[in-house]
Formats: C-alpha cells, structure tokens, sequence
DNA sequence: CAATTTCGATACGTTCAAGTTTCGCAACAG
DNA sequence: CTGTTGCGAAACTTGAACGTATCGAAATTG
C-alpha cells in the first residue's frame, strides 16, 4: 500500500506535503483548544500558526467550517476498556476517561466546540457528536443499563437520567470546578454520591465515600 | 428622591434618555440570549435592534464589555421562596426554578455567556457570576448542608459534590437533552434520582422515583 | 532535463465592523 | 428666547480577515 500503485496514477508535480497538511490541522486544534470559537477562528491565523500559505489551505478545503469539522473528525476517541467487574469499578474508569480528557488541551477542544458553538454551527456539531461523544455516552448506558440488569442498581433507575447526573458532574467539575487539575479521585467520589445517593439509607450494601 | 434635587445640580442641557438606555440593554440581553456569542456582537447590530444612534451607546460604555457587565448586571436573580420543611422539596424548587430560567430566554442569556465565554472575558464572567449564579449556588449548599445537619441526609455527603451532582444534571439536560422544552417533572425526577442513589438500597426511607 | 504541481510568501481588491465625527433636530435651564 | 446638551442618522477612517493571484523555489514524473 505504501510503494507501487500504478492504479491511481500518480498525476506528476510535487505531491501535497502531508507534514503541512498535519500543520494545519494541528494548529486549527490547538487555536480552537485555547479558547477560540469557531465563528473568531481566521484563516489566516490558523496559516500563520501552522507556518503555512493560505494558499495552501484553500487548496484543500474550501471553507472553514468544512476544515474544522475534518480536524475534530482526527481526534479518535479511544474508549478505556471496562472491567466489567462491577458497575461501580467500570463507571469510575469511564469517568475517570472524561476527566484526563478535560486534563489535556487537544481533547478539550471537543467540549469546547460541543458547549460554545452547538447553536450556531448544528451541522458541524451533528457530524462529530455522533464519532466523538454518542460512544461515550452509549458506554455509560450501558454500564447502567447492566447494573440495573443484574441488580446492582435499583430497577427504577432512568438510564438516560443516570447518564446526565453522572456526566454532568464531571462537566461541572471541568467548567466550574475550583481552578486547577482536577483532583485524581474525584471520579470515584462522583460515582459513589451517585451510586448511593445523598439520602440516608441504613441498609446500604459496601460501597465507601472517601 | 425623584423631583427637586438641587444637591447635585443638573447640568443644563437635555438628559439623556432613559428610554434609549434600557432600549440598549434589552438589546444587548435579546441578541445574546439568541445565542450570539459575546465575541460576535456588534455594536452597530445592538444599535440598529435597539433603534439608537451608535453615538448614544459611545457615549455611555467606552467599551462592549462594559456594556455587557451592565446589560447582565440587570439580570437580578430572584430566588425562589424556600418551604424549609424537607431538603427534597426545598431541591426541587431549587431546580424547577432552573429549569423555568432556562426556558426564559432572556435569563438564559447568564448561562449562555457563562458557558460559552467564560475563558475569553474572565473578568467580565467574574462580575456577575457574584450577583447571578453564586446566590443560586449558596442556596443548594445550604439545603444540603442543613439535610446533613437534619440527618436527612448521610454525614458522608460532600456539599460541594451534592451541588456539582444537582446542577450539573439539570445544566446537561439543558444543553444536551432532547430538544424542546423541558418535562415539568425534569426537577423532581433528578432530585430523587441524586437522593435515593442509583445503587440498589433496600431499607430506602420514603421517595418515590416516578 | 523539461514539464508539472505544490510550496511559502506576499500583494491585491473586497467586505464588514469598529470607533469617531458631523449634522440637523429635540429637550431642558435660565 | 438663548445656550447647552442629548438625540438618531449618516459619512468617514481604520483595521482585520476574506478569497484570489502571482512569485520564485522545491519536489516529483517522464
């Protein structure tokens, strides 16, 4: 795949460089990461940023949004794998994934895009919603969906309603929170609030707020 | 206090409007609450909705984000009276009265700069975060705080996570629930849900999840 | 080597909003 | 009535970004 292709000819001329492709698509991130809103991102920052021509952008996309949406579009998101112990253990990890993610600046881009230009740009939010944050939110579904499968969770319990509590409470804590890193256990703390619920319970079975 | 003020003697001349002053204001807040970043408004978008000359909003505020603190400051957050007989209650009317903010869009305008512009205009999101949400906030903690006290609630409980678990479940619904307004029983549902816990609890006390 | 295509850089004309100034009219004090 | 100040509208200058075009250099094909 990498030598030899004579199907696709190769149509002579200098081939696009991938390295100024990357550029691009870096400092697109990287602008979008610190803060800028897509509606101030300017072409010419992003070329300027990348160490680029603008001619070489417009070569390969037409306009920003469609260059936008192909530099979220980079940002896999590779889902921790779950133990599948129990849904305590299992709902920990996966929010223990969203609070590194808040941690390192290129993922945060994906929430910054998602909570500032959602109105705005719904096509372009619509695109990546569905690659980057519908698997998110179908594995915490389904850890709950099995805890209330198996019993471990009460059988009244609303899936979606558990999936906003407990993302919620980790958006919170990235956008409001106190300043600074988050704290590493405070995924295991959210997952115990939830888990066991803020009322008092005599009867409840292990499971220990720090 | 409203006629004959020789103290501060008027200085000659017509004065300044008042009716075009407010027109400004609500300008400001309706475009805002139309989802129109604090970055992309236009002073002469906010004169031409408010039907006034761009001179008179110059001569007012030197600058948008000045008229921005002021518009917002505007927002006055009237907080809901409290029935004190039980923390569920008390956090459902806390909620609901979120929930009802969020459908007004001229309030929705304090959670759209909130979200959206927090990091570009810090001081701006500084000002009135003190006047608008803070109040908001505190009256959660201290419901929860008094359900500790009461025994209402487990000693193990987290104030500060209580308020991130509540809030951050209703702000989610907010912003990324299924379209369209809000079910009435949203508040009630998430109160329970966060209170009773989703773990299974057997000798649960009375609440019942719809 | 010659042809072709991309590269980064730069210049150009256009559009849009910012912020200032000017103008004729309106409102108020003395 | 006269002087002063605010009013809305419009013209104006400035600056940023757009999207296009052009340039010499570099990379690749035949």
């Amino acid at each position: 795949m990498t030598i030899q292709e004579p199907a696709t000819a190769r149509p002579a001329g200098r081939p696009r460089s991938e390295k100024a492709e990357k550029a691009i698509i870096d400092a697109t991130l990287d602008l979008i990461a610190e803060g800028m809103g897509v509606a101030e991102l300017s072409i010419e920052a992003i070329a300027s940023r990348a160490g680029v021509g603008k001619t070489t952008i417009y070569r390969r996309w037409s306009n920003k949004e469609d260059l936008v949406a192909d530099a979220l579009a980079t940002l896999k998101a590779p889902l921790p794998p779950l133990g599948g112990v129990s849904v305590r253990d299992d709902l920990i990890i996966l929010l223990n994934a969203m609070r590194e993610d808040a941690a390192d600046a290129r993922n945060r881009c994906v929430m910054n895009v998602a909570m500032n230009d959602a109105d705005r740009y719904p096509r372009l939010l619509e695109r990546f919603l569905k690659v980057a944050v519908e698997p998110r939110r179908q594995a915490v579904r389904d850890v709950i969906a099995r805890g209330v499968a198996t019993g471990e969770l009460r059988p009244e319990v609303d899936v979606e309603m558990g999936l906003a509590i407990l993302s919620g409470a980790m958006i919170w804590h990235t956008k409001w929170g106190p300043a600074g890193d988050l704290p590493e256990d405070l995924a295991e703390r959210i997952v115990d609030h939830v888990l066991l619920g803020l009322a008092t319970c005599p009867g409840a079975p292990a499971a220990r707020p720090a």
